[in-house]
DNA sequence: GTCTATATATCGATAGAC
DNA sequence: GTCTATCGATATATAGAC
């Protein structure tokens, strides 16, 4: 299958998308140089013009990236889904796959959630619409629990931001070696998420 | 009453921090210059240097006193409670202050939730170890509540993470003239919270 | 306390040899 | 595709006149 619009997939490219990753979510974008990324790869700064034109286009290189693969595996998650499944049980998925994604690749999440300002102008539009389609497809499980009364919400935008940023914070302190293992943090996040969409007597 | 260790409350002074609030919460303390912010005050870069040591000491003078204020804020709702006041509505009362904190003031919650990095080592140990604090006082409450029956969790610091974060996520996208006031935000917020820690039959 | 001028450092990016 | 060398811009911070 063709790849899409960025750089050629070359080894050295993916090393330089690695050794960028993982130091613009630890120490920021502006904080790293590209002498600190072309140095954790092994050659020098001005190499890496022979793979990206520019840093912010390795940034944006990463960004877009992530959030594709955010998308994906909630798509992935969903489409094991039997079609007639209901609310509870995607809502679940959803969670799941959101959590997941920010516990196992938290460096990607970090990227997308903390560095889209140092984009330019037009990506960051970009990045921004794709973060609206996330969210809208999180909106649209509420709302159809909602519609058929397995939900019961005060405010159907607001749950949705709240889980997301539940699930989002997750990024920012989780590590491998700590208390639960990342079945553990998707499960009870479902049981998080699932008891906002159900308000019961309080 | 004598001031504490940060640097003498001049007008001038008070005009810097206000300049660097907004530029640093916006844009981030790396792209934000010297020269912008005195740009803002309507003097020039080089005379900051008679109210602040150093560009990092202005974010940790405005950083220190957000914390502080975060903290003074819960202090004073929960001090406004009767002390026979049950975890319901001490929950009520954190919720209510740390929302309204985030709404009202964002450009200090987004100082404190994402800019913690760029404190030196020595002041972004502080501002962890006051973070730290601020969250152990929310865990209390829940505890409190698990212990008297009135709460039902099944992870309580992942619980209490999960309250702050939907709280914390409020400073990203509040605006003044959105869709909820402040009041309705934080009212609802206090659903949510309370819906995390009163499991009902799902 | 503000200014101009500048020190010193480092940034992203380019040129051209190999 | 990597290197050395360097450009040009800009950063924080300082020195010293007023």
């Amino acid at each position: 299958m063709p790849q899409a619009p960025s750089k050629a997939r070359t080894a050295t490219a993916d090393e330089i998308r690695q050794a960028a990753l993982e130091q613009f979510a630890r120490s920021g974008y502006d904080a790293t140089t590209m002498r600190d990324i072309a140095s954790s790869v092994g050659i020098k700064a001005a190499s890496l013009y022979n793979h990206f034109d520019s840093k912010e286009e390795i940034l944006w290189d990463l960004t877009r990236a992530a959030m594709h693969e955010l998308a994906a595996n909630r798509d992935d998650a969903l489409a094991r889904l039997d079609p007639s499944t209901g609310p509870r049980e995607r809502l679940a998925a959803f969670v799941r796959a959101h959590v997941g994604f920010h516990a196992e690749r938290r460096y990607q999440a970090v990227l997308v959630n903390s560095q889209l300002g140092s984009l330019s102008r037009a990506h960051h539009r970009k990045a921004i619409g794709l973060r609206d389609v996330y969210e809208a497809s999180l909106k649209a499980i509420i709302d159809a629990g909602v519609a058929g009364g397995e939900f019961k919400v005060s405010d159907a935008p607001l749950t949705t931001l709240a889980i997301l940023q539940m699930g989002t914070g997750v990024s920012a302190w989780y590590r491998p070696d700590g208390r639960l293992s990342i079945d553990q943090l998707c499960a009870e996040h479902v049981k998080l998420a699932l008891a906002l969409v159900t308000r019961g007597p309080q």
